[in-house]
DNA sequence: CATGATACATACTTTGGGGTAAGTACTTGT
DNA sequence: ACAAGTACTTACCCCAAAGTATGTATCATG
């Protein structure tokens, strides 16, 4: 069959996606099952990692932390270690992280009015 | 240790999400690298099969059928086929569809805020 | 001295979304 | 007769995201 693939084509569209749709910015963010929940949870104020842990109690440790650490580096959570005994880490949201809240009520919003059937 | 899973997590953590969280909702509908992209070449009119594909020139025939099917199931499009001879084939944007509208704009807002820095 | 709590880390496996490549049916143009 | 255009369909493959299971460091408590 002689493949002909050139270059990856899949970093390709990520490419193009990223630069041409921003849509795809805020996915690259907040996509995947359990960041909204997270972003959540954040919203109402700072959280400990256990709680976060207790009020989601279908994720797994390693999913929570991936994603924290991932909502971290892109700048939309903090966290703070108190250098205690048992360890004391918070986490709650930045700036860029609370501009996302409108976008997660106006999901919201859209998800009760479609799954009352207000657009059947 | 002795292992103690019960059924498989996977499918419940779907319906946990699906129905604790709106988001997760919006996520399955309009989630994954193409359906906004082509939400978004829908939301100027109704475009046939064949415009979609020169508007979006990195997605595969494949995966365009593919998501506007399930856009269609999802009753966010609908598809109109001509009976005619060279097959023509338009697609538009159901009123759910165009409610979904104001979403990706927030989430549009949100990434041109965050990419130009306004949140650093 | 072993158990529990806290906040992680890490090796291994699975799964499904997305990509590649090729084929189908029907008709018009040359 | 055969290529070209339209709107798909199908078989196969790959990789990254998500899940499973287990381990780590520290101290308090019974």
């Amino acid at each position: 069959m002689t493949a002909i693939k050139k270059t990856s084509t899949i970093q390709e569209n990520k490419q193009y996606a990223l630069a041409a749709c921003p849509v795809t910015y805020v996915m690259e963010r907040i996509g995947g099952y359990w960041k909204p929940i997270i972003l959540y949870h954040l919203s109402h104020g700072d959280r400990r990692y256990s709680e976060l842990r207790k009020a989601i109690p279908a994720i797994t440790e390693k999913m929570l932390i991936q994603h924290l650490k991932q909502l971290e580096t892109d700048q939309l959570v903090i966290r703070e270690a108190r250098p205690v005994v048992p360890p004391f880490v918070t986490y709650r949201l930045t700036d860029a992280g609370k501009g996302l809240l409108p976008v997660i009520d106006a999901m919201a919003t859209w998800a009760m009015k479609n799954m009352e059937g207000a657009f059947s």
